[in-house]
DNA sequence: CACGCCAATTGTATCGTTATAAATTTGATG
DNA sequence: CATCAAATTTATAACGATACAATTGGCGTG
């Protein structure tokens, strides 16, 4: 047998005693239209009404239907984060996620998480977001120069922020982290502690932020005319198996770098997983200086340099100038750059 | 000004041109209802007529809007996954999302993520998704022996996998880690490398897998009569900083344990800070085993014992099972225990 | 007191889909 | 060729909300 199913056949739902602008309307003898006006908040529905159909309203416990609305309306009080879901990027995910629903906490958005899989660009999803308007507005993250993402959503006139920020000329919203000047205090940390060849694990190529973590590593590197190596062959998105064991070939060359820029808290271990198998302390015997995201750090022995990028943070923020944006305002005003701060 | 929209005034939405039902009747020359039915696969229309429907279907790259599906059937085609944002437990959500967004792939279910937040009980969002049928089923987790959550979604006969087993009499679908086996092996383990005063640290006790592994633990202790010691006043969901304070503390008392069972990654640093900061070498000095839900390991040294929970795997399979629910199979075919594997 | 005006409320149609019942066509049979 | 059943298609209504146009009632003014 199928699971037992409440309601008669001819009902579409089992809960048919759900309070509907209908509902409100026998109660208070009103007709459908006026109460849904009155719970819209429109001015010439006359005072006195829109109260008592309020109060009604909250004692029968009306929640609008988002069916019917999304229907009528074509607005779906949805927020979509696009998210790969094979994406290495350890609590990335999670702190956007709680961030974005602290953000969107008492407002009637939604959010859906669309994936996206490792064999399709990641215009996909966004493609089918716009095409069959999923939601209102979209938030994605690992931002290119020339994202065909972002000039696709701006031809469509579609609000979204994104995580990173871009090359191309027409605005459009954003919340991004300093990767500059974070690259740029790491490496001067290391210089000040006496290092004299500082090392960087750079993102892969085709994120925009892997030109700003460049630029502000060689700018430091430049300005104490100190030796740097920026590290090949992998990127903060390799495992960290492969990070270990491609530092691990580095140290028993000659002339190996003694301080290390690391952009994320697995490339952190997998770095000083290499040189603690190799006999060195980290921290010590060669300076670390990571991006802290989580409070994964804590525990960790040595203890090591770090720089924070609160990730909840920007979640919140692209949440909050969504909204904003869905609400019309310009995109030219709705671009944060955060700061990195030491801890 | 606002942003530019599509459209007229007067309608509702700005993509004009999106294909609806009636525009493939329009080309094909049937009724709206008779290609409802065709793309539904009814046996009483002709079989060519539906491949005709179909092909168009295609061609024009028909997708149903789901508004007017889920008002028209009170389906919502979609799934809740009630998360708390708050919980420390590291990337349970991204690895339970990933593997739900898999096992979703291919079928017309979206996933919503509902927040709960810290001050409310976690029925609540649970009400508020029944009320408003927000969705056809439900994931949650951290389950507890007489879950209030289970209890109100059997009466209602509502969809739901939860992660973790409960101890009601009812049968429900659920997708639980043989943790009590997790604290046997791992005690064992422990025992095996001569370790002859194990402790272990508990989830708080509300939950279900609390008496799982507290049984575990204890039954290995007692088949080999060793000591034992059960970490108070900390427990799995306590910072990082409390565990190794806890710990360190316990540390500089006499006859400290020598071996620790820990179901998390999070705990296994912060017993490892602990243990280093105090001088002693974890895996040498006293030993670990710890449950393993990613390859955050893999650089930490030293290294240390594990045993795998696949977290992206629970996720899929939930994923399957609460489709399977829906589907109307029975509660007490949907039970899947994983069992711990050694790594 | 007829008129217009404003405020407040109401009726109607619609979004896209599907369940139900009704209608049409087709084919077989006496 | 009339008749009935089966096969196939169609018309209608509804899900719940909202935009728009239309209506009602009250009241001041000439």
């Amino acid at each position: 047998m199928t699971s037992t199913q409440k309601g008669g056949p001819g009902a579409p739902r089992s809960n048919s005693d759900k309070p509907t602008l209908r509902t409100i309307a026998e109660i208070t003898g009103l007709a459908v239209t006026t109460v849904s006006r009155a719970l819209g908040g429109a001015p010439q529905i006359a005072l006195e009404t829109r109260q008592r159909v309020q109060r009604v309203a909250d004692e029968i416990g009306y929640l609008p239907d988002r069916a019917a609305q999304r229907l009528r309306t074509g607005r779906t009080n949805v927020i979509s984060l696009v998210l790969d879901p094979h994406e290495e990027i350890l609590n990335f995910g999670t702190s956007i996620i709680k961030g974005l629903t602290e953000a969107l906490r008492g407002t009637p958005y939604h959010l859906v998480i669309t994936p996206h899989f490792r064999n399709e660009p990641p215009i996909v999803p966004v493609r089918y977001i716009l095409r069959n308007r999923m939601a209102d507005g979209i938030i994605f993250s690992r931002t290119e120069p020339f994202d065909a993402r972002v000039k696709l959503l701006l031809e469509e006139d579609f609000p979204f922020v994104c995580h990173g920020r871009t090359e191309l000329s027409t605005p459009h919203a954003y919340v991004d982290f300093d990767n500059e000047r974070f690259a740029y205090d790491a490496t001067k940390t290391l210089i000040a502690q006496g290092r004299r060849k500082p090392a960087i694990l750079l993102p892969p190529p085709r994120f925009t932020f892997q030109e700003h973590m460049r630029y502000g590593f060689l700018k430091a590197v430049r300005e104490n005319g100190a030796g740097y190596e920026i590290l090949e062959g992998v990127t903060l998105d390799s495992p960290s198996e492969a990070i270990t064991a491609h530092v691990a070939e580095r140290l028993a060359e000659p002339d190996p770098p003694d301080g290390y820029v690391l952009g994320g808290e697995v490339s952190a271990l997998a770095v000083m997983a290499a040189l603690t198998d190799h006999g060195l302390v980290p921290g010590k015997d060669a300076g670390i200086v990571a991006k802290k995201t989580s409070n994964l750090f804590t525990p960790i022995r040595p203890q090591i340099d770090t720089i924070y990028e609160d990730l909840m943070e920007a979640g919140a923020e692209m949440g909050r100038l969504l909204l904003k944006r869905i609400g019309g305002t310009a995109p030219d005003s709705l671009q944060t750059l955060h700061r990195p701060e030491a801890r």
